[in-house]
DNA sequence: ATGATTTAATTTGAAACTCAAAAAAAACAT
DNA sequence: ATGTTTTTTTTGAGTTTCAAATTAAATCAT
């Protein structure tokens, strides 16, 4: 048993109390004492207590009456929400070409955002360092403020990433293997960096502002040269042991399969990433040949034999993935998250019919899969939404000590 | 976010103090009160109050003073251990062909077993009913009690089941599909009842008597007939949203593969699975026809070709599907238990070497793979661990009502 | 033996929290 | 104006935890 995690001990209780108000409000966007009392269990008395902490902290704030309300009779409730202007925080993505960077609010409004064009995908420690300051210093200076006035900073990176130590075992970004990000980027910036794999980001970001705001207990799926998985349980992401748990697309669908970026073979990632099918496309010489998944989908759509079987068994190959997933998680919802959306044949109707065929079936509701469409900056959004929320428990923690 | 859960009301607090020593000492055996101090973060004060509490409801006692331990100076401490004659708890198993029982006490030391023979595999719910009472009874005679003397029975099905609404959606073993199975034994029995796919059961034993006794993360593989998978997530069974997770055998391996008898294709239990090997042993004919494993083992041992491919085959398989629990959920430990290890291709050190080739490398240790030979009580011993389990939590939650 | 030392367990009193109930505040209804 | 209704705040009591002091029970040193 060992239930990690000790009792409360003095001083934590409070801290769980404002770091569930302030969750709440954050979801509801805006709320009454009297709301949170009834979402929370927690009784009005100590809602007041607790916000009246959180105001004078300048985390929160009241919001103006709303006189477009419902007329109703009573004391009329006031309505609390995140104040914006408590912090900035930073999001950043490093891809293979760019550094996508967005700041935001403590609410989460964008303030500022930027693309950062990288020469070279791949390199070396300090460089990394150093154009992840750039695009910064570039950000903040649009948005009209400097590094120093961030409060956090989020990254993201594709690999393979402990977010906990904020080390690096391996990332298409670094030249090196195993770094100490967290430390390296510590000596550059001004404030606190909170790294993790950029899908797990994304989840992130779906549970704070998107669709996973009403839900504690979902899986977010993205697909673009690869595919990631986050995994959202009780609320909290979950990472594994090591910090390199959910490899959904390294997870392997057929023995002696499709070779897969990663050296190995049968990944799914080798079935449905954007390289698995234009090399599939393109293996069989005579046809026309693919430089883009847009060329591979007019074949198909012109009725292209060979283009169409291409796209069938990735969509195939995609559907029993996500029922493996319902298989194993039984999830509340899985969410589909892109950029761009470029994957119509997987982010289709047609994938989730044929995911049913492959699910064990039981006489209640499937889980409801969800294809959330976030534009270009969902990757640094999500990483925002990761640099908020350590932002937040931050603060939350400072609030014992400061009280000393 | 909406974490779940409210923040802990008066009386609430004690309960989780209460609920956390005490499975401190189940895990340790025993240990003295300035040891649990040390192990949950709590005051030896608070331990000192909460040991009172406890030992004054008779759910512990203190150890006679060990004269064989080392001499050390100052005041020797007393260690406090689970009373054993504080619940009487009743696991079952329902097979196939047998209904097997044990009786433990509140340690978990068995008291009583007994192997029931059923005549039908599967039947309508009121017999089922019936022949369940009908093996707590005889095993109960067998220990020299009655049934009025179990505080709690634990049980465990192959099928899909929602422990939490004791909710049974299918069984091999009931005629009937979604049945309140849990509503129907208390109707039968004198004592609440507490029921689960087997497979989760077989987890929970691990986590209070076995191999993941010290660890709150880590996967439990069973293959019998099928393939079962228990999740343990911080300490906690995870289940999914309708009770129907961590369903690991039907995993789809391969697209378009082997039937299932589920009815679907391509399940890993359709390639590793003991119905499944005979079925591909027996498939060419010409050969031995082979009745039981055993045969095809020997087979295999004397050079047959044939049933060697098959057993590489499963073997393969299995390691496929065990890399890709790795890769999703990293785990601390993999257990693979069995209650009779007749699959000595799959429980062998050759199918953790292989599922190496098919994980994500990183410069980190691979989670530990265990492989734990339980004897034929497994299924029961783990659905007494549920029983015991459940019964520690509703006493500790009846202390609060008692109090008052 | 006897007192010093050491370690474990218990007691005590203060501080932190939460909550129910009462009070206050801020609106509408008549 | 006065009453009603609903939200928020205040108040005071009751839990609970913990640090510090105390007591308990052993060994060690002489």
């Amino acid at each position: 048993m060992a239930r990690s995690g000790k009792l409360s001990s003095t001083g934590d209780q409070r801290e769980n109390g404002r770091q569930q108000i302030l969750d709440v409000i954050r979801t509801a966007g805006h709320i009454a004492r009297i709301d949170i009392a009834k979402a929370t269990g927690v009784s009005p008395a100590t809602v007041t207590a607790i916000t009246a902490e959180l105001l004078s902290a300048g985390l929160i704030e009241e919001v103006a009456p709303d006189t477009t309300s419902e007329i109703r009779r009573g004391r009329p409730r006031v309505a609390l929400k995140i104040r914006g202007a408590a912090h900035r925080i930073a999001g950043l993505k490093v891809a293979h070409h760019t550094i996508s960077t967005v700041i935001t609010d403590f609410v989460g409004k964008e303030l500022a955002s930027h693309e950062m064009p990288l020469i070279k995908g791949r390199m070396p420690l300090p460089e990394l360092c150093a154009q992840i300051r750039r695009a910064l210093e570039f950000t903040c200076q649009k948005g009209g403020f400097v590094i120093e006035d961030l409060s956090g900073v989020g990254l993201g990176l594709a690999g393979m990433v402990d977010a906990e130590r904020k080390f690096v075992y391996w990332s298409s970004s670094l030249e090196e293997r195993n770094v100490d990000l967290g430390q390296a980027l510590a000596e550059v910036l001004p404030c606190p960096v909170f790294l993790d794999n950029d899908a797990n980001l994304v989840a992130k970001a779906e549970h704070l502002f998107g669709e996973g705001r009403t839900c504690d207990n979902f899986i977010v799926i993205t697909i673009e040269h690869g595919v990631g998985m986050g995994i959202v349980i009780d609320g909290k992401i979950y990472r594994g042991k090591r910090g390199c748990g959910a490899e959904f697309g390294h997870t392997k669908v057929h023995l002696e399969g499709a070779l897969c970026q990663c050296g190995q073979r049968g990944c799914l990632e080798a079935y449905v990433g954007d390289y698995a099918l234009l090399r599939e496309a393109n293996i069989s010489s005579g046809n026309e040949r693919h430089t883009s998944l847009l060329s591979l989908f007019k074949a198909a759509e012109n009725g292209d034999a060979m283009a169409r079987s291409v796209l069938d068994r990735a969509r195939r190959m995609f559907a029993m993935g996500l029922a493996n997933v319902v298989n194993i998680f039984d999830p509340s919802k899985i969410i589909l998250a892109g950029a761009r959306m470029t994957f119509d044949h997987l982010y289709s109707d047609k994938v989730i019919e044929e995911m049913q065929q492959w699910v064990v079936h039981v006489d209640a509701p499937l889980p409801e899969v969800i294809i959330h469409d976030w534009g270009d900056l969902m990757w640094a959004n999500g990483a925002a939404a990761y640099g908020i929320e350590e932002v937040t428990s931050q603060t939350v923690k400072e609030f014992a000590n400061a009280a000393a």
